[in-house]
DNA sequence: GCGTTAGATTGACGTTCGTTGAACTACTGA
DNA sequence: TCAGTAGTTCAACGAACGTCAATCTAACGC
């Protein structure tokens, strides 16, 4: 049931690219997310796609379903939250956004060319 | 009180290197770390340990003091909590780890030459 | 003043990363 | 069987990263 441990820094790394980040996070809300649909949304093409989900999958972070010619792409949350868990150890408090929060901050002007303009998904600003 | 907004990705690009995290780490231990410090329990050169802090202050992790020619460090834990919040969005749960079990991952075995093998903390492994 | 020390900056170097066109593989449908 | 499609792998490229020696700057002690 468990794999190969990863190394922390290793799955930073992976998120820390906006085209994988976006990935992640589109994969966050569909639970399953075909590869032409990157293809889709992401300005850049297929290899460079093929690369970075390569990336994710060597750091653990997605899953990869091949159903006939077509792939499938599925969060690891527990990575992730594994991720989280290592995090809080450093900085340990409870959780600080509200809702409604939540909801003003997708809402959030998108960082100009962080992902292309057209990109369906903003860039994610954190602001504290 | 706010400071410039910082993309995600930049601080996860931050935090994905083994020198810069381990570093993130020292300082979620001590408060307030001494730059001398940190020559001492780096394998790296002095310019090296200045690029890295320089790369964790642009990402808003860290803070700087000066005190006479002394130059101190403290961990800015909201930006970490404000990351851990961003991405609870994205895998919501309740935390996983219990106690003892941080306590035995605290002790797992180093991943050999992460960042020397005479480092003072090992390289965070994720098992899940 | 003047030498010493702590740490940042600069400049150079080799390595890794992100991107693409081209070629390849595996599946589909007729 | 064979053309078309989905996605990967390969080879090459420029850009960004990580490292260090050399240099610089500011503060210290005398």
């Amino acid at each position: 049931m468990t794999r190969e441990p990863v190394a922390a820094t290793e799955v930073f790394k992976a998120l820390g690219d906006p085209i994988r980040w976006n990935i992640v996070q589109q994969m966050a809300q569909q639970e399953e997310l075909a590869c032409s649909v990157l293809e889709d949304t992401l300005p850049v093409s297929k290899p460079t796609i093929s690369y970075h989900t390569k990336i994710l999958t060597q750091a653990g972070l997605i899953e990869v379903r091949k159903r006939g010619r077509n792939y499938f792409y599925s969060l690891r949350r527990e990575v992730l939250r594994s991720l989280m868990d290592e995090m809080w150890t450093l900085a340990p408090g409870p959780r600080l956004v509200s809702s409604q929060e939540q909801e003003s901050r997708s809402e959030a002007p998108a960082l100009k060319a962080a992902v292309g303009d057209d990109t369906p998904r903003s860039a994610t600003l954190l602001t504290w």
